[in-house]
DNA sequence: CGTCGGTCGTAC
DNA sequence: GACGTACGACCGACGT
């Protein structure tokens, strides 16, 4: 069957105008609307080779809809003037390129889009619309499909829609009846949104439906905003419909695409300065690329000592010194690069091809992890020292960038080994982004259907504490909004105000002012169990099964590497370093990862991992006793501190002690212990001189690294990884004791990363057939074994763990096992 | 519409 | 101003 691409030229050109970066002429003429549409067809033509191809355009004439509705688009805010004196010459670039342009006074191009399309899968056409507007999704049926530019190479049938937009698409004039599109300017229905829309017309279809429906609706701001309004929302709808009986005359075979006039493109490409596409035109063949990936490059590749490599985008750059070579993976989707590294098919057969010695690892070095541990708090490591150090931009061009990344290969590692990072890059980082790989890709099963059901539960209770709040409150308001609680509470019910919020000096609505007022008003119990319950139902419950990837049954979260200041790992998408553990709901959230069938999940967890690390630190000989006794370290605390033994430690003891030894961790002073444990600030100063007192290693300790962060702007964990403080010295000094702390924290908690890191690739390593990490979480591992190795899995974590770096205290790990991550333990 | 700052809340 | 490291949801203001 032959395809027929339909591009709505308007939104595609509005799209460009605001993704690409700012870009005009020498003169100051902008072009970023026309660089965009050029590259998006360009790619299209290349990834589809479509036969059939036309740019539909809106002329600015009234159409049919502004006499039908005066309103119509009569708000609509004026095309920046930037972009309107793009739209020609973006024409006389798509005709040159040889594409039929289609406009026609008195219609938009929606409408003709849609006759277009519908005329194509009557003669038979595979029909493909080119759109960022979601309007369009309505059109998609057997044989009409949509692609999103946005989404490069996502084709969305009807499925694809449901699952994008949340809706089959004969629902999607439904769903912006009543959400609306200020873009279009269909007003839609005051106070539902996007959730709202979708959630109504799932439930009940079509407007007509749901007007029929009215008075089921269970949430009151819907069904009070919608029977206010149904003349509007019926109105809306007719806007949001899009016609395909529009009177024009044309045939789909003169939408064929016809040669290109290259000299004409060429001299429009010159006037608008686009120089980078005049080149590649010049080397479309496959010349240039062979001749950075040839024969004689492998063989550079494979005898040398180190190679250098970063990816970018669909790139992948390999250096060895001085000549780099630049890898083209077409196939290769953005999310992969991070989610498989080297685990992608296409790259991986590159290092394949080209052998993996023994070692490999510390052979092939990933320049960006590396230029992290050189710069570990800047958000693009790589690029900013290609910038400050080489004066260059790598991103700029391909052979620019290729012949600065020759620089930057040599140049990134000489400097790691200059701040003697070279080891932990070797032996840790570098075998860490495999496990990682691995991690990832794998992922975790998730319990979908428990998911579900618990999110009802959570979402009908949520229902009811809003009723009822409303009902206290008499008028109903957002109970999600900080700023409209905060009024109803101060302004109308005339509460206590306990805090103004700092930045905005609004009221603050935060859980600790919420406590405080609790008892005096019936609504604030209801404000706090809503916030608690809806958080937890839209940061877990409904999140993470949206993320299940459905061939498996598993979500593959991201561990990033190269995120965090002290070398901690991060969690993303979702983050399962933040699933919750305490209450009512942290245990029933928990219960929803579990292993597969025939496996257990075996959890493996430090005990005191970061005060260990500080009595291996600061040596003292009391704190390290305690760990060498396997004694309860804040019950040990307590009593040096009150000077008791054991024995007579009271609860409440234990419970100041346990308060400071974190604290110590985080540098908490007396101000916050005492707001912590509800004493005064002298109490807690005293106390805190006490603790010091007990254990004066542990004071000097932190004197010591405080001082060496501020003579020699840097700190340094076990491992040699490190932390910058360029400007510790001159800044103000609650900005200098700030960084102090953080001085402090990244040697604790960057060493204990650093022990956590090194126990997984030892773990890794040892981990019998039919076990494989799944998850970490700062001081714990959790493996997913079969039944029949799920012991040996547990023993390997153990031993590996508590023997991953030799200290002077020793490292204890408590297992556990279940089926479910709850009845991990 | 998309982005971003502000606020809040979850983990270790 | 006062406790470190993250991710992310939601709201609302703002403007590419």
């Amino acid at each position: 069957m032959e395809k027929l691409f339909l591009v709505d030229a308007t939104s595609i050109l509005f799209r460009a105008f605001y993704a690409v970066r700012e870009l005009s002429t020498s003169k100051g003429k902008p072009t970023n609307a026309i660089f965009g549409a050029l590259k998006i067809t360009e790619k299209l033509i290349k990834t589809y080779d479509p036969k059939y191809l036309a740019f539909v355009f809106d002329l600015g004439a009234p159409t049919f809809r502004h006499e039908a509705f005066k309103e119509y688009k009569a708000n609509r805010k004026e095309i920046p003037k930037e972009l309107v004196e793009q739209i020609e010459p973006a024409k006389e670039i798509i005709r040159a390129m040889g594409i039929p342009l289609i406009e026609k006074a008195g219609f938009e191009a929606d409408d003709i889009i849609a006759f277009l399309a519908k005329k194509g899968k009557g003669e038979n056409y595979e029909v493909i619309i080119v759109t960022s507007d979601k309007d369009l999704y309505q059109l998609v049926e057997d044989g009409v499909s949509i692609i999103n530019p946005k989404k490069e190479d996502l084709i969305l049938d009807a499925d694809g829609v449901k699952e994008v937009f949340g809706v089959e698409p004969k629902f999607v004039a439904d769903v912006l009846a009543l959400w609306g599109d200020p873009s279009d300017n269909i007003p839609g229905v005051p106070g539902i949104g996007e959730k709202g829309a979708k959630e109504i017309v799932l439930k009940y279809g079509h407007l007509d439906d749901i007007l029929q429906n009215i008075e089921k609706i269970e949430k009151k701001s819907y069904r009070e905003g919608l029977a206010a309004n149904i003349e509007q929302a019926k109105f809306s709808k007719e806007l949001a419909t899009i016609r395909s009986d529009v009177p024009v005359e044309i045939g789909i075979d003169q939408l064929g695409i016809k040669e290109k006039d290259t000299e004409k493109l060429n001299s429009l490409c010159r006037e608008y300065e686009f120089f980078s596409i005049i080149e590649e035109t010049k080397k479309e063949s496959p010349q240039v690329e062979a001749a950075v990936f040839d024969q004689a490059a492998r063989e550079r590749l494979r005898s040398a000592e180190h190679v250098g490599f970063c990816y970018d985008r669909d790139e992948m750059f390999l250096s060895d010194g001085d000549k780099a070579y630049i890898v083209k993976n077409e196939t290769m989707k953005e999310d992969e690069l991070f989610s498989l590294r080297l685990a992608s098919a296409g790259f991986k057969e590159i290092f394949m091809e080209l052998g993996l010695p023994d070692g490999w690892i510390s052979k092939y070095c990933d320049l960006d992890l590396a230029a992290y541990l050189i710069s570990p708090e800047t958000a693009n490591p790589l690029e900013t020292l290609s910038r400050e150090h080489l004066s260059a931009n790598i991103s700029e061009n391909l052979l620019i960038r290729s012949s600065q990344f020759a620089k930057l290969a040599p140049f990134v590692l000489g400097r790691l080994k200059e701040l003697e990072m070279d080891g932990l890059f070797a032996k840790i980082e570098m075998p860490l982004s495999m496990i990682l790989a691995k991690i990832e890709s794998e992922g975790i099963f998730v319990d979908a259907p428990y998911f579900k059901e618990l999110s009802e539960e959570m979402e009908k209770r949520i229902g009811e504490i809003e009723a009822e709040a409303h009902g206290i409150a008499g008028t109903t308001f957002n109970i999600a909004s900080p700023k409209q609680v905060g009024e109803i509470l101060f302004d109308k019910l005339n509460l206590p105000v306990v805090k103004k919020t700092a930045k905005t000096k609004s009221y603050s609505t935060d859980n600790e002012v919420l406590e405080q007022i609790a008892p005096l008003h019936p609504i604030v119990p209801l404000i706090l169990e809503h916030r608690g319950l809806s958080k937890l139902k839209g940061t877990y419950t409904d999140a993470i099964p949206a993320q299940i990837d459905e061939s498996t049954g598993r979500v593959h979260s991201r561990f990033n590497q190269m995120v965090t200041a002290t070398g901690r790992l991060s969690s993303s998408e979702p983050n399962l370093q933040n699933i919750p553990v305490r209450g009512e709901w942290g245990p029933r959230i928990r219960h929803g990862f579990m292993a597969e069938e025939g496996h257990l999940l075996v959890g493996a967890d430090y005990s005191q991992i970061e005060l260990r690390i500080l009595a291996h630190l600061c040596g003292d000989a009391v704190l390290a006793d305690v760990f060498r006794r396997g004694e309860d370290i804040h019950t040990r605390t307590a009593s040096q501190v009150f000077d008791v033994s054991p024995m007579f430690v009271t609860q409440e003891m234990r419970r100041q002690s346990k308060a400071i030894n974190f604290g110590l961790i985080y540098g908490k002073g007396p101000f916050g212990l005492s707001q912590e444990l509800g004493i005064t600030q002298k109490e807690a100063k005293e106390f805190i001189e006490r603790y010091f007192g007990s254990f004066p290693k542990v004071k000097g300790y932190l004197d010591a690294t405080r001082q060496e962060a501020l003579e020699n702007g840097e700190t340094k964990t076990i491992l040699g990884r490190r932390r910058f403080f360029p400007n510790i010295k001159t800044v103000p000094k609650p900005q200098q004791e700030a960084l102090l702390r953080q001085a402090v924290n990244a040697v604790i908690q960057g060493s204990a990363a650093d022990l956590i890191k090194k126990a997984m690739i030892d773990v890794d390593a040892a981990l019998p057939e039919g076990a494989r990490l799944v998850l970490q979480v700062h001081d714990e591992l959790i493996v997913e074994a079969r039944e029949d190795v799920a012991e040996k899995a547990g023993a390997v974590l153990k031993e590996k763990m508590e023997n991953a770096l030799t200290l002077s205290v020793p490292l204890t790990v408590s297992l556990s096992i279940g089926k479910r991550w709850d009845e991990l333990k």
